[in-house]
DNA sequence: TGTAAATTTGACCAAATGGTTAAACCAAAT
DNA sequence: ATTTGGTTTAACCATTTGGTCAAATTTACA
């Protein structure tokens, strides 16, 4: 973003190139199993670049795990925000982009989830530094309007809380948990496991309208 | 199991002493951050010792990465076979008991998931020589249990295979995502997490039977 | 008690790894 | 053409790390 380098730009910037190799790195084997040299050779430069423009190990691995984060966290905002939406709605509209977006980086979830698991710290540094992230306290704009709709009938009495952690979760986990399911319930089949991701973005919508509709 | 000492029993046998050890470490740190010597220091043992039980840090790991993997897995069993439950008894018991089990071992899931997910082929490993694991294709008994209560029109018409991967994420996601939930929503207030987590079993299990529950 | 086998240890090693440095390179301005 | 600044590299370094080994210690048992 602001990180504008002097020189022309080449067919792929330096600093392009070390993010890019970094990210394929780090998320595939994190941030105690990458290799610097390794992410240098991916990059096609120098090691000493590395450390060149990003200092440390821990600097590059901050700035990819920042960039990840940005991916995984703020379309939720979007659901909480557009006001014009009902309930039913917003959820529809989630569970398809997120899905989505997801399937676009399918590593990108688990990185997430098992560097902070890690190291929770660094959730604190983002949360400090980032507003996209404090916004999300705009969490009671969502919980207001599910209790108003709670109130005209038109879904269950629910926490919403609960019902968000479910959104996500399902949304989430068979993401994260490809690996398993893949291989105990769909002996492996690759395709039939993205056939089945595919599908799953109408079922997870029905299977939430259904369970929070009210009779 | 197998693995009896001549021994006479002392206050704790060595091996076990090397298995909680490695078990805290890797779970923590996970297969690249762990540290040999770590585990050593924390077994109180040398670390020539651990390499006269477990030769290698590879086969160290395994070892405790199928335990994990056996806490992780089986319960998912109980469901399928248990016949004389209905489809919604066994879902409460399965919600109810594996929230239990999993906050008990909290480390498990984002263990188990992560490495998974840097090195999918543990698994098929640990399926060629695991019983249990192969039993899951058991799972034709659940899909053919709900398919007759779709029939007798006690549940809608619904596909297994989401149902299961819906119940088992809504349990462990809470749990693997738990840094990022307890940051955001819950101001990393730990007490409030773990109270939602107890109540939440509940939640889950009305959320579920609500969604699938024929009108 | 004596002895063979199993267990435990301190010292050590080679390879890997994150990081540094001084020199080379290169584009642009003077 | 020379200088100046950022950029890139090869060579190098200190430390960490998984793993080994021979010697010491303990245990089993004849």
């Amino acid at each position: 973003m602001d990180n504008l380098k002097t020189k022309t730009d080449q067919p792929v910037d330096t600093e392009t190139k070390i993010l890019d190799a970094a990210k394929e790195v780090f998320q595939k084997k994190g941030l105690a199993g990458a290799r610097m040299q390794e992410i240098a050779d991916l990059a096609g430069i120098n090691k000493a670049l590395l450390h060149y423009y990003y200092r440390t190990k821990d600097k590059l691995f901050e700035k990819v795990f920042e960039i990840a984060f940005s991916v995984f966290v703020p379309r939720i905002k979007e659901v909480v925000l557009s006001t014009d939406k009902s309930v039913f709605e917003k959820i529809e509209f989630f569970v398809e982009n997120y899905i989505n977006l997801l399937s676009k980086h399918p590593f990108i979830p688990g990185f997430v989830i098992s560097e902070l698991n890690r190291n929770p710290q660094i959730l604190v540094e983002i949360i400090e530094k980032n507003v996209q992230v404090r916004e999300l306290n705009l969490f009671e704009n969502f919980n207001n309007q599910i209790q108003e709709e709670v109130k005209r009938c038109v879904i269950r009495p629910i926490d919403a809380r609960n019902l968000m952690v479910n959104v996500v979760g399902l949304c989430i986990f068979p993401i994260v948990a490809r690996p398993i399911i893949q291989g105990i319930i769909f002996n492996n089949d690759k395709k039939a496991y993205d056939e089945f991701l595919t599908q799953r973005k109408q079922f997870v919508t029905e299977f939430i309208i259904n369970s929070i509709k009210a009779k």
